[in-house]
DNA sequence: TATTGTTATACTCTATAACTATA
DNA sequence: TATAGTTATAGAGTATAACAATA
């Protein structure tokens, strides 16, 4: 194609899947984290406000589980989303010990500002791309997650990384 | 274990492809991250290797520059890759300021080693599609990053989120 | 005076451990 | 004794500032 201008940058590369894929994924997720900032959100906490939206009522234990991160991390996170009154931990009737943890109104209001926020990133991310590309990159990016075994709709980022990867097929539950 | 058996997992949800993106995105990362451990280094070194096989002699300051990072988070990643004999930092002698990197005979190895490790785990991530979509997906990412303006070869994972994203047409050399 | 590479410092983020209150 | 949630502590990672050598 057209080559660039002399630059530091490299010529043209043949950069494979893995990292073009890392690389496509990085940006979006700056762009993305730059877009909600303005909401005081970080992407930690949409990601949680989109989990819940899902999974009302779920524990913290639960949800710190199905994130693949300590509870204790998850502490802080709930608190700014409390704070911001954007969830509500309801006491549990039957184990005092647990909260059962819900959106509130302002936090569907907000998830549904994310959502078109995500809406008009998915435009400008794809610009390049035809109608008929796009959803030929959405199945096959679904189809990557579904042979990786990655949990749809829990973004990897909360994880801890100790052997999150694909190697083997055994995954002893985590305990 | 009354609370893992009902799965707690959302049901088949429309996520958009920015979401997919980051999430397969970060996975790849956090896979990659995995298996390059065993060779004593982590992504920030591997993606410098590979940008100084492409830039031999760069300064510092300009790779920090073309990194997007700041010179003095470079200086301990450059220190891990002198210390295991992977580059080299050449006197200039035209400037005693700058050192000219270069990559050494292991840092070369090192490379060839971490491509090979590559190509093992385009096998793995893209065991669910065909060669031809392969391909495909490959161009479109490519062109994505074309369109997005980001660097060839270059990880944003190294840029300090300040305005990296898309938004305006202005850059302004950022000095 | 400006610039390159480096060191020092402060701040953020996260993992681990300790704690409480329930069970 | 074990578990849910929280708090406390410590370690890693990074941004900023200050610095010495050279231009």
């Amino acid at each position: 194609m057209s080559r660039r201008s002399a630059k530091t940058t490299s010529k043209a590369q043949p950069f494979g899947v893995p990292f073009l894929l890392s690389q496509v994924g990085a940006h979006v997720a700056g762009c993305f984290a730059e877009r909600i900032a303005p909401l005081g959100l970080r992407p930690y906490h949409a990601g949680i406000l989109g989990v819940l939206s899902h999974n009302a009522g779920i524990t913290q234990q639960a949800l710190s589980d199905l994130l693949g991160m300590f509870p204790s991390r998850l502490v802080g996170l709930l608190d700014d989303l409390g704070k911001a009154n954007l969830i509500e931990r309801r006491a549990s009737p039957s184990d005092r010990r647990t909260y059962a943890l819900h959106l509130t109104k302002g936090g569907r209001d907000a998830l549904a500002k994310i959502g078109k926020l995500a809406t008009q990133m998915q435009e400008d991310i794809c610009a390049a791309l035809s109608e008929k590309e796009r959803a030929a990159l959405a199945d096959m990016l679904n189809r990557i997650v579904d042979q990786q075994k990655i949990t749809p709709g829990v973004h990897p980022g909360y994880r801890r990384m100790d052997g999150a990867c694909g190697e083997e097929e055994s995954r002893p539950a985590k305990r």
